[in-house]
DNA sequence: TCTAATCTTGATACTTTCTTAATGCCTTCC
DNA sequence: GGAAGGCATTAAGAAAGTATCAAGATTAGA
């Protein structure tokens, strides 16, 4: 099972970490699962997780110290799964940057509700992914283009073609790629749609529309967009 | 005594509240409390604490309930107290917005290592309460909607469609977005509800409803509202 | 139970967008 | 220089999407 959260399991427990795979692969996360501490640190440098599970007795350097190893250098949510129950054990792994603290033995239901929100605190603020150019900007995340400030009208095939655009800007795209990814497959020959389209974006975005300084023509070719 | 985070405390037990009181303000939290769940919303609006401490077996209205009235307005951190320990609870809580969850009875140590993991978690910088554009304000705390001053009155379904545009206010949201929050996954496909709710809403809301400047439409995408 | 409010559904007029075609420009090649 | 092909521009009918009204069904409250 792929494409969902990926999580990597610290636990020397064999067992833990096969109930603990079979459990979230089949809620679609992508376990990755290691044994001890060091590796964990380094697979997590690697691997870049959305969430780590992290127990807090492993057989070579203690938990504590890799959740501070950890946080050296990532924010990555972490919970902390450990048999210890006292509340120094609670309070210490809590100030050293865990998100969470369960004892075992633990539900996999409420771990799993616990990561939901460890995940929902991970992605506080959407990330901006304004794209500029010149006095137009366009934003992929508000689906807003802005000339000059003010917002540009785009009907939903003008928005899709310059999105096609901005995410492969300053690359030219051939007229069928165009075509099949704004239109589909089926209008691969239909080239005459992008004269009328390129047209009416131009119209809307370009300060002189018959002096293309954003939309570019590669003639023979296909379009390309200015980046700068 | 004072400047340190502010704590809202909504709890029935008059003992509880004394022991939380005594405690966090000799930590150095300010400390305001509530005995039901109706005013802990209400002072929750007014107050705007850094933090929140809500039992869940309240006399007025469930926990649970005040928990998600907050989260209509405000991602405050909260922390659900319960003497209930299944993990449907723990899963409902959690998931309906509730930053963690611990069960009576618990440690003061805990709770306040668990208030500092909330804190740390914190989004900076407030966000408002009431929206206002033009001579239109909504008051999502207050489930309260104004137009030159006066009450606007809004069915259950109106208003949940205007919480949605508030809550994304500036930004595009497709018909299906709106459907799928307002009125459910299996709605998706009932694009003439949103015609039939906009223009009531729009009968309401706006100065002159053939050109509305607060509810707008983005053809064949979805509708949005306007920011100032 | 009755009443009033709200939700759901359908009909119709209207607006925007898509598709298609016609026309003219520019560059390239013979 | 002239022809040919690719490109830009405009416009009009077709199609899709949107606004509005109103009546029947459902629900909630007295």
């Amino acid at each position: 099972m792929s494409s969902g959260p990926r999580v990597l399991v610290i636990d020397d427990e064999i067992q833990i970490r096969r109930f603990l795979r079979i459990s979230l692969e089949a809620n679609h996360y992508e376990v990755y699962e290691v044994g001890n501490g060091l590796e964990g640190i380094s697979r997590a440098a690697q691997l870049r997780p959305d969430l780590i599970i992290l127990d807090m007795g492993l057989p070579d350097i203690d938990g504590l110290e890799v959740l501070r190893r950890l946080r050296e250098w990532t924010t990555t949510p972490t919970i902390i799964l450990s048999v210890r129950d006292a509340d120094e054990d609670k309070v210490a792994a809590l100030d050293s940057g865990a998100d969470d603290y369960l004892t075992k033995p633990f539900s996999l239901e409420e771990l799993m509700a616990r990561m939901r929100v460890a995940q929902r605190h991970a992605q506080p603020g959407p990330q901006p992914t304004v794209f500029t150019c010149g006095n137009v900007s366009i934003d992929l995340a508000h689906r807003q283009v802005t000339k000059n400030g003010e917002q540009v009208r785009l009907t939903p095939t003008e928005y899709a073609l310059l999105r096609q655009l901005v995410q492969h800007a300053g690359r030219v795209l051939t007229h069928k790629q165009i075509l099949k990814e704004v239109w589909g497959p089926e209008y691969m020959e239909e080239t005459h749609y992008l004269r009328v389209y390129f047209a009416q974006l131009r119209q809307k975005l370009e300060d002189d529309p018959s002096l293309p300084g954003l939309i570019l023509t590669e003639p023979g070719v296909g379009y390309r967009l200015a980046t700068d």
